[in-house]
This record gives C-alpha cells, structure tokens and sequence, in this order.
DNA sequence: CGTCAATAGTTTGGTACCGAACGATCTCGG
DNA sequence: CCGAGATCGTTCGGTACCAAACTATTGACG
C-alpha cells in the first residue's frame, strides 16, 4: 500500500474498476454484490490455506489436504474411501493418490473389507492419530487468528452465510 | 441424504463429532465458531470453483485462474506481472506457466519494457478481449446463483465478513 | 449357475499451484 | 566506470487436484 489511506484509495480504485466494467458492457445489468460475496470467498480461501500450510502445517510435514483428511478420519474413527472423499471435498482419483502418500508416512491405513472387496475402510495409525492430536490445537487457534476481529455473532453469520453457498454449489450440479 | 431431515440429521451429527473432538481433547478448549467459519470458507470456495469451472467455464476453455487472469487484465487493461499475480492470488512462478498457456491460446501478450527490461507488461489480445467479454456475464450470472438466496443486505454481509478474513490472512505472515 | 449392469477404487493424462533457486538487469556508492 | 546488492521474471522439483477411462467385485435376474 503506497498511501495515508489505503483503504480509501482501494475503495475508490475499485469502485472506479466497477464503472469501467459495467461501461464496457453496456446496458447489460451487473451483479456486482454477488460478485464481491463470491469472488472473495475464493481470496479467502486462498490466503487462508496459504497461510495455514506455511504458519501451522509445514511444521507437521502436512498439506492442507492431507490435514483435512486425518482430521476427518479423526472425527469418525474409520471411513469407506468414497465417503471420505465426499467429506474431504475430493474428487475420489485425487484421494487414492493423497492415502498412497499418507500410508507411505504411516499416517493412515487400508483394510480391505472382507464382505465386500471392492470397499476399503481407511482409518489413523497410532502415528496418524498422535499427528492429528498435535497439530489439530494449533490449526484450530489459527482459525481463531483468522477470524480475528469478528464477533461470536458474526463468525455464526459468516458460517450460515457460507453454508447458503455452499448449499448452492452443491445441489445444482 | 438419506433421510427426511437431512438438515437436521446433519446438525445432529455435526454436534456430536464436535462433542466426541471436545472430549479428545480434554480441558483444552476449542473454538468451533471460527472453525466453523474458516472451514466452510474452504468449502465454499473449492465447490464454488469447480462448479464454475463445469459450468461456465469449460465452455470458454478457461480454469478458474485463467479467467481471473482475463478478468484482472481487462478490468486494468495492462499490467506488470508482479502485480498480476498478487492481483489474482497467485505465486509469480505459477502465473510465468499460465502467462505460457494463455499466450500459446493468443489470448494475452506480453511486452518488455524498454526502460527496465527485467519488467514485462500483460495485456490482452483482441481474442483475448472477445473472450472474456464473452464469459464475464455468463460468470456474473452463475455468482448470482451461486448467492441466491441471500438478500443484497447479506451479500454485503458476506463480502464484509470475508475482508476481514482477507485481512487478517494477509498481514500476519 | 452365468451373464450383465452397477458400484468401489485405482490409474492416467493433464493443469494448477507453491516455494526456492536461478539468471538477467537495474541502481547506487565509490 | 565498476562491482555489490536489490529486483524482476523464469525455471525447477514437487504436490495437489480434476475428469474420464479402466479394473475388480458384487448382486440381480434369467
């Protein structure tokens, strides 16, 4: 930021760059409170992994993914791979390659179930539990780094907001 | 879902892995309203993007990034790379691979500078142009759907809550 | 039983993405 | 001038991620 008031003059920058959108496209109307709402559920997110992976989960040895899904596996106990994948916000393809370098790291384990050998229950080795154990305090004070500055009220909001989103994006395709 | 309140079974479900997580942990206290909030931020995003990619995108041949890309540029008509990549939320070397693609694709070129020749200048081609001109109100429509829904009041709501997400992840490291 | 559709997971091919190391270019003190 | 340090963009090595094609197994129906 190179001024007094940056945050004015990044107001202003933007508001100027909405004009020049919405002139270039003539009289077709523009959302643009949708666009904010959206777009920047996408900045968040990014700066927030980012931050996550280098301020919390380096230390582990941890992607972003990889703490996800031991967390999840932490949570229920043991999951079939589809399942989790679901619960992981994973393309099933992406998770067979994300357990083979888990179970490398000994973190996690497959058994094949023995009813049906097509599935396979995943679940934490002692390592992977003691891992998740660890690093899952940290994470969660991250979070609350954050969200700093936000109210309890407001952290529900914006978790209600976003489950409305979510809820969207997910049932429409 | 499998039953006739999903909604509810989830909340139920959810309340009880937190119980099951608080218990694991003993006396030390967790903070579930900004894991909530930050977490769904996540979610939210990764089904967002996707979504957008199947449904909007693909049409046009562009990822999430690149459109971003697109869109940046033609909103700033031109720019150093440095700042395109802060400005899209990437790392300088993951935009140099993209810069690659898209200029293969003819949709943008780059220009040294004369006066500094480390420093190179991104703008778009007239295909460049067409295209996102074609594909932003396609994008601005499916940020609407993707926010139905929520009021304008909530919308703004949203936006606000996740700047200071932005921020906090953005000025801690 | 035997075949055929459905289902679970893996493999494949490709992009996106990061951080760190690198090479070229500029700047500034001497 | 000239060499040291700063600053740009690129290259490099590696992971994460997706969709689609594939493999193995199961269950249902003849």
């Amino acid at each position: 930021m190179s001024s007094d008031t940056p945050a004015r003059d990044e107001a202003d920058r933007l508001l100027r760059a909405e004009q020049d959108v919405q002139a270039r496209l003539g009289d077709h109307p523009l959302d643009f409170e949708s666009m904010d709402a959206i777009s920047n559920i996408y900045r968040a997110a990014a700066a927030v992994r980012r931050q996550a992976e280098r301020d919390v989960l380096a230390r582990h040895g941890l992607s972003f993914g990889a703490f996800t899904i031991l967390w999840v596996l932490w949570v229920w106990d043991e999951m079939e791979t589809a399942r989790l994948a679901e619960e992981c916000n994973l393309a099933k393809g992406t998770l067979t390659g994300m357990l083979n370098t888990l179970e490398k790291q000994e973190l996690v384990e497959r058994n094949r179930i023995e009813a049906d050998k097509r599935r396979v229950l995943v679940s934490l080795t002692e390592r992977g539990t003691e891992t998740i154990a660890e690093a899952f305090p940290r994470f969660n004070t991250f979070e609350a780094e954050m969200s700093a500055g936000l109210s309890s009220d407001e952290k529900r909001e914006l978790a209600r907001l976003l489950r409305v989103v979510i809820t969207n994006a997910t049932t429409s395709g």
